[in-house]
DNA sequence: CGGCGATGGTTACCCGCTTCATATGAGCTC
DNA sequence: GAGCTCATATGAAGCGGGTAACCATCGCCG
């Protein structure tokens, strides 16, 4: 069954390639009434241009491209990404972009896909996930010279264009809030250790507790999988003295940790305070609900997608500040008992 | 900055254009030789031929879609989708095949993806999820004579392959072990009532109940979210006799059950037996860990991705069978108290 | 009435790759 | 050495659009 090409339309309504081609594009050069027929034609015969050859004609695909590179073990658990995806998504199909999207375990193989996807013009750019130190992608993306916006910054971005949200704020926000409770003894279960904002906060915690007055922060570094949030909590709460108050990076974690307090005879939040880091609707199924920090992630999706685009419409690269995200306190926290 | 094409590639290794073509795709026509002599040519300048420009030569686009059709509310929560993703993205990225991703909250816009995808030849062919009774996708794509696999089955499907397995059997399993565990009143929280499992799930739930003389089964449609799980947990709790077993369609909901129990004092599993559809790394992470149906989602994806594959290579299109989910016992169901 | 600028439309070439038809020449056979 | 076959390589035609350059009308003005 042979498809219907541009040809096909233009005999149909009597006129030349080039006039169905001005016609689709709101070019000059037709008449609004031939204009108006070959659209009808177009739409009767439920023609839609060869991706393909337009691609090839003018140089763009309408495809940006998405590399997101964690083990298949820890990807399911977060809603992060996929929150994302469907903000990143709703921006695009607005235009009739799509988002050509990859999953890989290896960082080398994130690299050469940049590459090829570059050398085959599959996509027109790519938007970058989970900053590193000192992060090899950078140097790349720089050298192709490929449109791309980071989701992260607003350091080691390089000369790349970033969106990223203030974390010093929300995470001073949050030492400064478990110290007014009257937490001393404060501990932090944190992700992935060279993600750029996993050390960020890292670096706000201790300013933060230094200026507050806290002198006993402990960080454990973990992938982000409940299995190692459980680890991670039980190893705090058996030291002496325990912390009172634990910070997790991402929500699995903080059930998890949820989960070895009860587990332990410990009660929250009056023994032992936990905030998590992303929200998400399970913070609040449990029980008490977990203080959360919160942002509105696929708005923060939606933000790179245009951000990229306007990039791609010739736009001069700029970096993009999202709103700061927001502690959300419900039963989780709670002033630590009494020493 | 003009890019490497393959006329580049043909001068510089003293050959015409045509050369490059056979060295690269291993075909007949060029010496051993000549072709490693051109391959290491292309290697040196980076050059990867224009996806645009093969695709409108040979029809192929190398890239396979997918379009996922719910509310980002209740995307972010499960880890389905993601798990499904990487599952289809390890078959995928082992033979350099793409996967473009739509996320739409609109049925009408779904469909008219899978049109213009088809129209525009964007992909070669889609992987379907979320088979609907009566689905008018199913027709749509039978009509437009477009490769596809679609992840569900065997009923509905029309003509189209999927890749399914069997929900009755273990669902049987399911209500069986909590008859023989001595529970009489079972209810199930199950999701979108319009979706095809959700309805073999409960036609296989009505007949297993027969079969072992359950006569109390109440199910509850919701969609999927931890707010709607609570809601219709507390209304099942809430009448006289209430179950003394409940079944959820996946995990956020069994754990927004779980919740609810602890919130009306009702102890788990002594008088509350909980199972949950989907395993999850959170299912083993409360207290107590949640009894589930378990099922390799990543592999599902994968069988999907290469069925499609197949056909696109010219095989009869023929549906899969995969490996029969299995239901994990663990501590949250138990014997009834005595009634 | 000839010349001029709009307006509306056509033609032909280009984008980068695949592939078919064709050419060249080496190695054989009779 | 003429005639074949086989292996290797080239040239050119298309794939389906975009667009620059060109052409035909027509109305208008001096």
């Amino acid at each position: 069954m042979k498809r219907v090409t541009i040809a096909d339309i233009a005999r149909a309504a009597g006129v030349s390639k080039g006039a169905v081609s001005y016609a689709l594009n709101g070019r000059p050069g037709v008449s609004e009434e031939t204009r108006r027929r070959i659209l009808a034609v177009a739409e009767q015969f439920g023609w839609h241009p060869s991706s393909a050859a337009r691609a090839l004609s003018d140089g763009r695909t309408g495809v940006l491209g998405m590399i997101v590179d964690r083990p298949a073990r820890t990807l399911g658990i977060e809603s992060f990404f996929m929150q994302l995806i469907s903000g990143i998504e709703a921006t695009l199909s607005a235009r009739d972009v799509s988002l050509l999207l990859q999953v890989t375990e290896d960082r080398e193989r994130e690299m050469a896909t940049y590459r090829r996807w570059w050398a085959q013009r599959r996509v027109d750019g790519v938007i970058v996930v989970d900053l590193r130190r000192d992060d090899p992608r950078v140097a790349l993306l720089e050298e192709l010279n490929m449109p791309c916006v980071v989701i992260g910054g607003p350091h080691g971005l390089g000369t790349l264009p970033g969106v990223w949200s203030d974390e010093v704020a929300v995470t001073t926000a949050v030492v400064e809030y478990l110290a007014a409770l009257g937490h001393r003894r404060v501990a932090r279960v944190a992700g992935l250790a060279d993600l750029w904002h996993t050390s960020v906060r890292g670096q706000a915690v201790a300013d933060a507790a230094d200026r507050v007055g806290l002198t006993d922060v402990t960080t454990v570094y973990t992938d982000y999988t409940g299995e190692e949030g459980a680890r991670a909590t039980r190893a705090l709460l058996s030291r002496r003295p325990s912390p009172t108050a634990i910070v997790y990076d991402n929500d699995t974690m903080a059930v998890a940790g949820l989960g070895v307090a009860h587990e332990m005879g410990i009660a929250v939040p009056q023994q032992l305070s936990i905030v998590a880091w992303d929200d998400s609707p399970l913070c609040q199924l449990l029980h008490p609900q977990l203080s959360a920090v919160s942002r509105d992630i696929a708005a923060y999706g939606g933000h790179a997608a245009e951000q990229l685009l306007k990039i791609l419409d010739g736009a001069e690269t700029r970096s993009f500040q999202d709103t700061t995200p927001q502690l959300i306190p419900r039963g989780s926290t709670a002033p630590p008992a009494a020493a």
